[in-house]
DNA sequence: TTGAAAGCGCTAACAC
DNA sequence: GTGTTAGCGCTTTCAA
């Protein structure tokens, strides 16, 4: 209530007030069984009169968990993307699922999950935070081929997995969904619908998914006999979508499909194909890949190859934590099915 | 390197190793500078030998420190929004930008910003976590009027700052910008460009904010002499934005100058206008507030009212600092000035 | 079922 | 300038 120059309860003091010893304090806070009823109500009571909060750091110091685990959202280097990178982070709708689904997991069991972006001025000190063992885990977002954040903390002991197919080999599990099945469907829709000048435009190809993806891509299209398979390279914004679909549109005016490797960027490129007076789906049909809110948004509501990115950063929570609990075992990663939903876009 | 069974090396260890006490290496560690430069060397080498990381629990056992503050974003209970509260917040690119802008002086302090969300689910979560001491402070964002978290934070004695007036009286600083007075600006505008029939989109009526700028919105035509004040309530997403557009086509087929209450609603209702067949600026001006990247990626590009909202953010970081190191002084709450942006839609 | 006592790893007085 | 020592608040054997 006052300006709190007063130190908080101790278990100590909660003990005296209820007239036992620490020990059993401390037993009733943490749920142990063996405890008298009556005292339990005692002590309850003690607790709320003092208005008691355990101490984290004197608990954690003797058992070595922090009951929490990091989101790391990590970009190695600054590789001069029109957007930075905070913006981009909080501006794609995929941090706020993969958020959702790890929490849905993780809240059940107490556990706190904490939200860390390592972009470079950042990077050292969340790996500080890391090592110092504030937390017990963490979850990382790593999309980059070179970035070196996932092979440093498994090199620091911090039990780590990953939102995706590593770029470099990593001791360590990851969660992905299988990139290729998922661009084969969206093309054989595009082929299904008569469409014989199909083109991609895809992500930064410094990211594992996005190459991924185009390789797909590459597959899918030859073997529906397109003989060419023409990309422009984008950087899954809304922005990079409009100057990668105005690019494709100048380099491929008989484009009629265009498979786009994510939400966003299919958004900016719906806009620009229809300002270039070209009609969606009948002119050129376009097919997303994420299955994000934006897709709804879009304009006609985008068809788009889905991934279950909650269910994925549920998955990833869920390795995290038998990883945590057993540090022996070896890695074992989780590749989802994707799914196509057919909107008005193709 | 090895499946780490083993404890992590102590500062004892180090001290040993080094040949010295442990407050000695303690003293190299924490940068005190009454060190025999050759000792602090030797010390540095046994650091380094070892691969000692301090442990910070037993560190802010004692100092009753943890070097990090959270950054934590509110929403008293699920109130119906079409978009849920993760996804909007994730696709809304205010809390990159007070991310940045609280990096921006936290960092070179030393202290580590974390992230949390606080939504119905995980509101309880996130309290214990604050109250149980894992941070020195909260920075908070929480932008509705009935929101009793502020008060609740404060009443445990975490050391808080909000990102806007609050909705009920909080004994804590704040950081505003002078709403009105950007609505005016913008109004202004629009009446200088000749507009009749001024309306506005606003944000949800239960947020302070949206509801100064309302009341803004209101004064300022009113001294145009504009007799009403048009107005649809949105819900600050692109989504809402379009749907308050629709909406106010419908009820105001004369309208020819719009206020939007952010530039993401702004960017919706310009789509929405202009699918309708009117032109922008010509038949229909919009003016959005914010500056978001949103603004740029507007067609045509977007007038609005900048809020600086980095360095608002930094005031933010800066008014918890000094309030963490004295908590008995006297909350202090500082407005900024807003500035109108020129573009092409107004 | 409960209590006593021994630390967890670190910092901060206080002597030397 | 350096070492000794006494805790910080908690959990967890081990006895009783």
């Amino acid at each position: 209530m006052t300006g709190s120059e007063t130190r908080p309860p101790t278990l100590e003091q909660v003990a005296n007030y209820a007239g036992v010893s620490r020990a059993t304090v401390s037993r009733v806070i943490n749920g142990v069984q063996t405890v008298d009823p009556e005292l339990r109500r005692t002590v309850e009571r003690a607790i709320a009169a003092t208005g008691y909060v355990p101490n984290l750091a004197a608990r954690s110091l003797v058992t070595r968990r922090t009951d929490s685990i990091a989101l790391v959202v990590s970009e190695p280097e600054n590789r001069g993307y029109e957007t930075p990178f905070l913006t981009r982070t909080f501006t794609d709708p995929y941090l706020g699922r993969v958020t959702a689904g790890a929490q849905e997991v993780l809240r059940p069991l107490g556990i706190h999950l904490v939200i860390f972006l390592a972009d470079p001025p950042a990077r050292e000190h969340v790996m500080r935070y890391l090592r110092q063992g504030h937390v017990d885990g963490a979850l990382l977002i790593s999309s980059h081929v070179d970035d070196p954040l996932p092979g440093q903390l498994v090199d620091l002991g911090v039990p780590c997995v990953l939102s995706c197919r590593p770029g470099q080999p990593v001791h360590t599990s990851y969660v992905d969904v299988d990139q290729r099945a998922g661009v084969r469907m969206a093309v054989d829709r595009l082929a299904g619908l008569g469409r014989r000048c199909i083109a991609t435009i895809t992500g930064p190809l410094d990211m594992p998914a996005a190459q991924d993806r185009l390789a797909g891509f590459r597959a899918a299209v030859a073997a529906h006999g397109q003989t060419h398979a023409p990309y422009v390279e984008g950087d899954f914004t809304r922005g990079g979508g409009e100057r990668a679909a105005r690019a494709l549109l100048a380099s491929h005016p008989d484009v009629d499909g265009v498979f786009v490797a994510n939400d966003l960027m299919a958004d900016g490129a719906l806009r620009v194909i229809q300002e270039a007076g070209r009609r969606v789906p009948d002119d050129v049909a376009v097919i997303g890949f994420d299955d994000s809110t934006a897709a709804l948004e879009c304009h006609p509501p985008l068809s788009t190859v889905r991934q279950p990115v909650e269910e994925m950063a549920g998955e990833m929570a869920q390795l995290l934590l038998t990883r945590i609990r057993e540090p022996g075992r070896s890695p074992r990663s989780v590749i989802f099915n994707p799914e196509l939903i057919l909107r008005a876009s193709a």
